[in-house]
DNA sequence: CGGCATCCGGGAAGATACTG
DNA sequence: CAGTATCTTCCCGGATGCCG
């Protein structure tokens, strides 16, 4: 696997599967990104580098060969990079690179279309960096215009921010270094438990005892109601 | 193929791949459109019905069986409808759904992301649809801001016109009756040519020379200068 | 000829086990 | 923890053949 498959365009997007010979971008897109896994892979590295075992973790069902291939695949193709964190971390993470960053578009095109699917099922399991993508996804415009607060999320160890303001939102990953440095952060409540949990909430109307909420509660609960899926497409 | 896979989900997308088990938009979109040209079988479909020939020959690279598959697929998640044409045509052919149509913003964002790719070859062969799709998703908002006018295009026996104007381009299909109906149709001029000629003169900077142009030539050539392609990515 | 169904070979994906 | 090795399953691609 190290030299016998190089024979096709070491270096270059290689040509494992069979080019679709086709000058549409899109056809192009396929080939650099279509292959089963690999935007999911693109997805979790969207807010962040990450390790290998926490994408296994985040993406339920891929193997490990597979995971390793995708990622392969995708530094050959210049979407993701290999770092290794400076001392004493000194683990491997795997990162976006600039221009992996950038098919974020697609990827929020593509949720959004297809959360008007009937047979969309959004009581599977969810990662957190879905969940916190689908906020950027999501937000409904209008109600958002009203609104302007700043809400924590921690999910186990991972901790995300969602600043909204002005009509938009940021989300982003919250780093070790702010949890201790400025007291709790510049967040104004902070909403702790599972992503699916969060999910059935926002989306699916849940009660809000199922999530552990400190700090502005009553701000929390009306960032949640910022958020709507598109009505379902006729089946 | 008939009754042996139908004992998974008949009716709904079935599962002939594995799910991803994954609550993302995303990932369920990849369920519907994420098998090997799909995608492709659907970007024909964008600008009106195609036959299933029609449909092959511009996919260059697809087999047969694989066509079928896919329109059966897409069928059954309600993306794409069979339809027979009334007669004295009585032929069949495959057209997208509305929900089916909704997934251009998908096919956008695909390759506008794509076209910055630097292994993407516009020297390959490309299909009349991907051209004119390729209008709307280049199309330099500032160029067209100074532009009005109505360009028709004639690939063989397939025609197409594209309207710029407000600073937006829309693109559709010219029918039939319009050809023997208003005389020349509305278009101020009108393109021959190969499909893969007009890219090399829109994007490459080819001669005009290569494309049969009758009509307000000028004005045709304004046209082409209102499409750039994306700065590539670092490699 | 258009629209499939069928059979076959190669290879990617999935599951499990194993190693540094 | 971060992958590798191996085996099985099944999808993709190509060819052929059927049938209106």
């Amino acid at each position: 696997m190290k030299l016998e498959n190089m024979t096709t365009a070491a270096g270059g997007p290689d040509a494992r599967r069979r080019s679709y010979d086709d000058a549409c971008g899109t056809a192009h897109g396929l080939e650099l990104i279509g292959d089963r896994w690999a935007l999911l892979v693109l997805r979790e590295l969207m807010l962040g580098p990450r390790r290998f075992s926490d994408l296994r973790a985040d993406l339920p069902g891929i193997s490990a060969n597979v995971l390793t291939q995708r990622l392969e695949e995708l530094e050959a193709r210049g979407l993701v990079r290999r770092r290794k964190l400076p001392p004493p971390a000194s683990v491997q993470v795997y990162e976006a690179t600039e221009w992996g960053l950038e098919a974020e578009p697609v990827i929020g095109a593509l949720g959004r279309w297809a959360a008007r699917s009937p047979w969309h099922d959004p009581s599977l399991p969810l990662s957190a960096v879905s969940l916190m993508l689908s906020f950027t996804n999501m937000l409904d415009a209008q109600r958002a215009k009203g609104f302007e607060g700043t809400v924590g999320f921690r999910f186990g160890e991972e901790r995300f921010v969602a600043r909204v303001g002005d009509g938009a939102i940021r989300v982003r990953r919250g780093s070790e270094s702010q949890r201790q440095g400025e007291g709790q952060g510049e967040e104004q409540a902070l909403v702790a438990g599972k992503p699916t949990d969060v999910a059935a909430v926002v989306y699916g109307g849940a009660p809000v005892k199922l999530l552990d909420i400190s700090g502005d509660k009553t701000l929390a609960k009306r960032f949640f109601k910022l958020f709507r899926l598109p009505p379902k497409a006729a089946a």
